[in-house]
DNA sequence: TGGCCATGCAAACATATGTTTCAAACGTGT
DNA sequence: ACACGTTTGAAACATATGTTTGCATGGCCA
C-alpha cells in the first residue's frame, strides 16, 4: 500500500484486504473508507456501487493474470511440438500468478482467498461477471490440461481440478493458522513457498489418481 | 422437512437450509422465521440470538455425527490387529457423516456446505464453539490416518490432510454453481453423491502423491 | 374453575448499512 | 484572475436487521 496513493487505489487496496479478512457483506463501506482515509460517498462515487466496488476488486486481480496467462498460451501454443506436463502447467499458473503481481507477491493469497469467496458467498452478480470476463482463459487453460493428461476424461478433469482449486483456496485462507498449527506440532517454520511446494505435488497426484468411479 | 414439527425444529430446518444458500450474515431472521412460518421473536425467544442459533444447526449436525465416529473409533481401537487402509478411512467418516443424518441423506451437502462457510466467513465464535466442543475427536482420526499412511511423513501427512479438507469443503461449497457449470459444459447432470464419488479418488491420490517435488 | 407458566404474536426500538444530496474545495485551461 | 468540470466532505435518507417489549393465548395442575 503506497504511502500517498489516489482515492481510487486506496479504497482498492483497503476493500480488497477486507473482503479476504471478512467476506463481501460482512465488510461494510463504512469499514472500508475510514481505514482508507476517504470519505464515504467516494466509493460509490467513483465505483458507482459496492457491487462495482467488489467486480472492480477482482478486475485488478484478474486483469494483469489473464492478460499475462493468455500471452504464455499464446506462446506455447505456436511451439506446440511437445505438450507440456502437469506439474509444468501448474507451475505455469503459479508463477504468472506470482509474477502478474510483481508489486507484492503476499497479494496472491489474497487473490485465492477472494477466489474461494468468489464461491462460497452468494454474489451471483460476482460469478456472471467472472464468467463473462474470465470465463475464455480458463477454458483455453483447461483444454491444455486435458493434453497434459489425456487418461483422465474431460469431466472427471474438470472436477479435479476444481478440487485442487479448493485445497489451494483453503489452504490460503488458513495459511496463517495452519503454519501455526504446523510450527508448534512438528517444531518447523514454513515459508509460504514452503507450502506451495507442498500443495503441487498433492494437486498433481490427485489429477493424477486413478479413476475407480464409473 | 416435517410437515408440522414444533417451532424449534422448523426453524432449525428452515435456517440450515438457508444458511447453507447464501452464508450466515446474509441470510436475515425475517427471511428464517417467515419462510419457517413462526413469528420473528421466537428464534431470539429459544435461542438468546442469531449467534446461537447458527451454533444450534451446528451442534444438530455435528453432535450426532460425532458421537457415531467416536464409538466406530472406540470399535476399532479394541480390535486393532489390522490398521485400515487410507480408502477405508476416508469412506468410514464418508459412511459415517451419511449414516448420523440418516433422515436424510442430502443434509451431508449440507453439512459440508457449512463446514466450509465456517471457515470462509468471519464468525469467530463458531470456531472457537467448534474447536472447543469438537476438538477431540478429530485430533483422533487424524492418528489413525497416520497409521494408514506410513509413507508420508507426518508433516507432510498434516498438511495434505488440510490439503484434503479443502477441496472436500470447496467442492461442497461451490456444489451448486460447479454442479450448474459441470451440466451447461458436459450435459451431465451430477449428483451431490457422484461428486463425492469423484472427490474421494483425488484426495487419496493427492495424499499418496510421492512427494518428489524438489 | 382459576391461577400459572411456557409459548406465540404484533409492534416498537436501536442500530447499521448502502445510497443520495448539495455545498465547499480543488485543479486546470483560458 | 476567472470559470468550469472534477473531486471531496458532512449530513441526511431510506431501508434492513437483531433485539426487546407487552400483551394475548393455550395447556396443565391444584
Amino acid at each position: 500500500m503506497a504511502v500517498q496513493a489516489g482515492t481510487v487505489e486506496r479504497i482498492l487496496d483497503t476493500a480488497e484486504v477486507l473482503f479476504a479478512q471478512k467476506g463481501f457483506a460482512e465488510t461494510s463501506l463504512r469499514a472500508i473508507t475510514s481505514k482508507a482515509g476517504v470519505n464515504l460517498a467516494a466509493v460509490n462515487y467513483h465505483f458507482g456501487s459496492k457491487e462495482a466496488l467488489i467486480q472492480a476488486v477482482f478486475e485488478r486481480f484478474l486483469a494483469p493474470f489473464c492478460t499475462a496467462l493468455g500471452a504464455e498460451l499464446d506462446r506455447l501454443g505456436e511451439a506446440d511440438d511437445t505438450p507440456l506436463t502437469l506439474d509444468q502447467l501448474l507451475m505455469l499458473v503459479s508463477g504468472i500468478a506470482l509474477t502478474s503481481q510483481a508489486q507484492n507477491p503476499h497479494r496472491v493469497a489474497l487473490f485465492f482467498r477472494l477466489c474461494g469467496l468468489a464461491y462460497t458467498q452468494a454474489q451471483g452478480h460476482l460469478r456472471k461477471y467472472l464468467r463473462e470476463h474470465y470465463g475464455a482463459v480458463f477454458k483455453r487453460f483447461l483444454r491444455l490440461l486435458n493434453a497434459a493428461a489425456p487418461d483422465v476424461p474431460p469431466m472427471e478433469l474438470f472436477w479435479r481440478v476444481h478440487f485442487g482449486l479448493g485445497a489451494t483456496v483453503f489452504a490460503m485462507s488458513g495459511m496463517d493458522s495452519l503454519r501455526a498449527i504446523c510450527k508448534s506440532d512438528f517444531g518447523e517454520e514454513l515459508s509460504v513457498a514452503d507450502v506451495n511446494q507442498r500443495l503441487l505435488p498433492f494437486i498433481v497426484g490427485g489429477i493424477r489418481a486413478d479413476n475407480a468411479a464409473s
